[in-house]
DNA sequence: CCGATCATGTAAGTGGTTACATGATTAT
DNA sequence: ATAATCATGTAACCACTTACATGATCGG
């Protein structure tokens, strides 16, 4: 549903391939959008089939050749359109949430040992989001910032704070399972 | 992926139907799994025939006939090896998230008339988790709270949190976001 | 009479993953 | 030699959604 979105959202302004985007992918947006490669190149067609894009093919002597995906007119619209219509509600899957909550069929160790592997998982997004946050410049005054890059931070600072709540639930959670009764049933 | 183990652990205990399932989904688990009637039956043929469940045909009266499933020795051994395994981490895929990394590409009102939904939407799930934390017996002492209902508890105290968490977060970022230089290519 | 509840399923379609296929150039 | 980078794609499969299909009983 959105990806198509995504792909032009990063070709408004610069034209890329699909190489390059699949680059962006595993680079810029992967904290909150991924795809895999061959996905890319389908959504791609699509697009240029519906009119939301046009290929420009580049002949390249030093590597293969490729083409570029410029944004039409009418992908431009619909990108507006989709940018400023509220995303209905998706649907709950988080399967952690149902470890924790059939978490009595088995010994509270055995939660608090699935939860350590989490919260570890959690502090390596966490440290690899830290690092991309390091890379910004903190001695431009907030004015001086192009609004692009306004947009940008915002959504990394959301993965930051949100991993940091996670982080701090899963370790207070673990702290509590502890003071549970023991399971009798304890194999 | 998932699906299979939330059925087994709903039926671990007591023997369901497909259609009490299906009810389980949209009440009970509604806030960490959803899932569409027709994939319960696909599920529970398949759960059948791998020899994790076994069913009794229940015949009745005044309704139509039910199949009710029980879990098989098999089928508690495999939910207890998923309890205790950590699961690989899930592929991002937040496209609210994504509508704000392109807000440079509209308006900061469009960013925050969508944002504004976003937060009515999340108001809404809240209240919908807190009247579910209502029917909680808040006199009881802790100890005394079977160990099944201090896990569910807990993820529903996730639930909570997280929603709080969201909730702020997107109050700030609106203030934020009108503090935005304002767009130049504005129509 | 109508809608809700009980109860089971199939079929078609979509979005996404995994695996496969090809092949040149450049850096270690 | 080998791996990484550049570059494009197809095919099979899986999970999930939407829509369809059937039919009895019960309460308002």
């Amino acid at each position: 549903m959105s990806l198509p979105y995504m792909l032009l959202g990063l070709l408004d302004g610069h034209p890329m391939s699909g190489y390059d985007l699949n680059k962006a992918f595993n680079t810029t947006v992967q904290h909150f959008w991924t795809t895999e490669q061959s996905q890319i190149y389908r959504a791609l067609h699509k697009l240029e089939a519906d009119g939301w894009l046009t290929v420009e093919t580049v002949i390249q002597q030093d590597s293969p050749n490729k083409k570029l995906y410029h944004i039409t007119a009418a992908g431009r619209d619909a990108l507006h359109q989709w940018l400023a219509t509220p995303l209905p509600e998706e649907p709950a899957r988080e399967a952690w949430i149902g470890q924790l909550f059939f978490g009595h069929l088995t010994s509270n160790e055995v939660v608090i040992s699935v939860l350590e592997s989490y919260v570890a998982q959690l502090r390596q997004r966490l440290a690899a989001l830290e690092a991309l946050q390091a890379t910004v410049p903190g001695d431009m005054p907030l004015e001086a910032i192009p609004r692009q890059y306004q947009f940008q931070f915002l959504t990394l600072d959301y993965g930051l704070e949100l991993h940091r709540f996670e982080l701090q639930w899963a370790l207070d959670a673990i702290e509590r399972i502890r003071q549970f009764p023991r399971d009798s049933t304890n194999e």
